[in-house]
DNA sequence: ATTTTAAGAAACCAATCAGTTGCATATATT
DNA sequence: AATATATGCAACTGATTGGTTTCTTAAAAT
């Protein structure tokens, strides 16, 4: 059983349950309604997102709430951030470039 | 076939190559070094990082360079944005009841 | 010209995945 | 107490995945 986040984040179900639950923890029945698919497949999406920690339960009576687990979420950043020093870079060069341009101009 | 970001860094193989050539451009045998597979294997991991315009290749002689496409890596950083909105007001949230205890110290 | 090296493509395989249907359990409602 | 509702779990299925081995093509090196 390969199960992390990203793995987790692949399927674009998965990601939807957690971009609706972001505004507000859902049951699984209520977010199976957004989807065209059974209850059963949303409740292994939410087994998947919860085995891997991206969201939690909160139990009420009978219903169970998914609440995002936005922490977790942080990791996906935290590997992007990389990345991100490589972008910033280059766009500190194009900005290089950009006021070597206008002081020429000048 | 399903072929976007997410699925193409689901995989830990393809990751890391994302990691190595985000260093340098890399051709598939040099990468292949870095991995317990074989160089097939490898060159079908950036067939997909290919096939989803996450890296690029540079001919040279019969070598290919493969090249980080820092621009399409954004793409996931975009998804991100809607839940870092999230966890900076929880942060917001946290710092005015930081705020609150130093009120009452005083 | 022959051999070596770099790389992609195709065929195959076991494992995993996302989905379904059917069933069990526990909480509300009547 | 009987029924309806909310949910999870298990078994099964077809599709996809990551990997291997084998083969082909093209560019260097000898």
């Amino acid at each position: 059983m390969r199960r992390d986040i990203f793995q987790a984040i692949a399927d674009p179900t998965r990601r939807a349950i957690l971009v609706l639950i972001a505004a507000q923890a859902m049951t699984p029945n209520s977010l199976a309604a957004h989807f065209d698919t059974t209850r059963q497949a949303v409740s292994k999406h939410l087994r998947i997102l919860t085995e891997c920690e991206l969201v939690k339960q909160a139990y009420q009576g009978r219903e169970i709430y998914y609440q995002l687990e936005i922490n977790r979420m942080k990791e996906i950043d935290k590997w992007m951030e990389q990345f991100k020093k490589i972008w910033e870079d280059r766009f500190d060069q194009l900005d290089k470039v950009l006021s070597t341009i206008k002081k020429q101009k000048k």
